[in-house]
DNA sequence: GAGAGCATGTAAAATGTTACATGATTTT
DNA sequence: AAAATCATGTAACATTTTACATGCTCTC
């Protein structure tokens, strides 16, 4: 029943209780790695999560700025995430519109082509300079907590640095790809 | 107004007319490099396509097969294809169910969360082996052709050798990753 | 006789994006 | 005075997946 974003919520909310616009924060910014939502797909996943006994919430009242939703795991959300965590998963073909438009660079002006791969080597090399100053931080904090596997800096390093490899390889092909265009005449 | 699959598939019958049958099997087989699409996508989408005189079809009768409606590109469609390929992109942060399970691993089980990734280091690795065989064909093909840059061959070549170098990246995470959790207690 | 391949479509449901909607406080 | 931040939601639209629908031929 539960989709892909519901349990990226309830790992979110399981590493601490926070907001639905807290969690858009997060789901939006550049460093999170792998999945994405916008504000309105998240309060009504919120809702749907809470009606099937995974989260619970409290109302905090402020005076400057709107009252606030604090969502907070409950055991049976935590059992849920544990069981899904682990269960099988075929290697799903990922979707990329730069590949795309790649595979009719044959039919391009090879300088347009060769100009956009640049561009994207750039962009590619600034998110891996963004991950590896993460990087640093996230090693530190997780040298001083004693590397333990239990602790939410464990996922978040794992999987920047599946963000690293990612953003270096893609960085190096656009380098590569970029040379074949300007070769070729 | 025509969306990235629709210049998908303008490419793929840019490359060689064909039928919507023909098309959404090459959109669902593995070697399908960063776009995928089932037949009831297809349909609806070729039919936008012609609306917009970027196709023409011509109905081909058959005895023993059901008839079938071969799709050739017209010359407004190559020039749409063309100008939308050199066109500039943001990069997208990628969608990945593995890596939003590997952000909760924290809370999971080791040896399952291990039993996982080296599930899927295999799978990475047998889609790396089906490239390497593909390239391999492919570059004999490109060097018989005079290693000409505006040909479908150089475009699928493109493609592949990202294709490539993804899932190496890809199985190399998975491999250390693995070793990680296993390491881990 | 059952299932796979060829061939084309529609319908319904799930998922994701863009836009609409409100309203106070703080910063430029 | 305009824009950004906090905070929550709904509505409309686009995209994608799953299921429904048909029918003929060839192979096991």
């Amino acid at each position: 029943m539960t989709s892909t974003l519901g349990y990226a919520l309830l790992n979110l909310i399981a590493c601490e209780p926070q907001t639905g616009y807290d969690l858009s924060r997060t789901l939006q910014e550049r460093i999170s790695f792998f999945w994405q939502a916008k504000h309105s797909q998240i309060y009504p996943e919120l809702a749907k999560l809470e009606s099937a006994g995974f989260i619970t919430h409290e109302v905090v009242r402020q005076t400057d700025k709107p009252d606030k939703k604090i969502y907070t795991i409950t055991d049976a959300g935590l059992a849920a995430l544990r069981v899904w965590a682990v269960a099988p998963l075929e290697i799903a073909p990922s979707r990329d519109e730069l590949l795309v438009k790649t595979a009719a660079f044959w039919q391009a002006d090879p300088a347009a082509a060769a100009a956009l791969l640049r561009d994207h080597e750039r962009q590619h090399a600034e998110q891996l300079a963004l991950y590896e100053g993460i990087r640093a931080a996230l090693e530190d904090e997780w040298e001083r907590a004693g590397r333990r596997h239990d602790l939410p800096w464990f996922g978040n390093y794992l999987t920047l640095m599946r963000g690293i490899g990612y953003e270096r390889e893609y960085r190096d092909w656009c380098r590569w790809a970029a040379a074949m265009m300007e070769a070729g005449d």
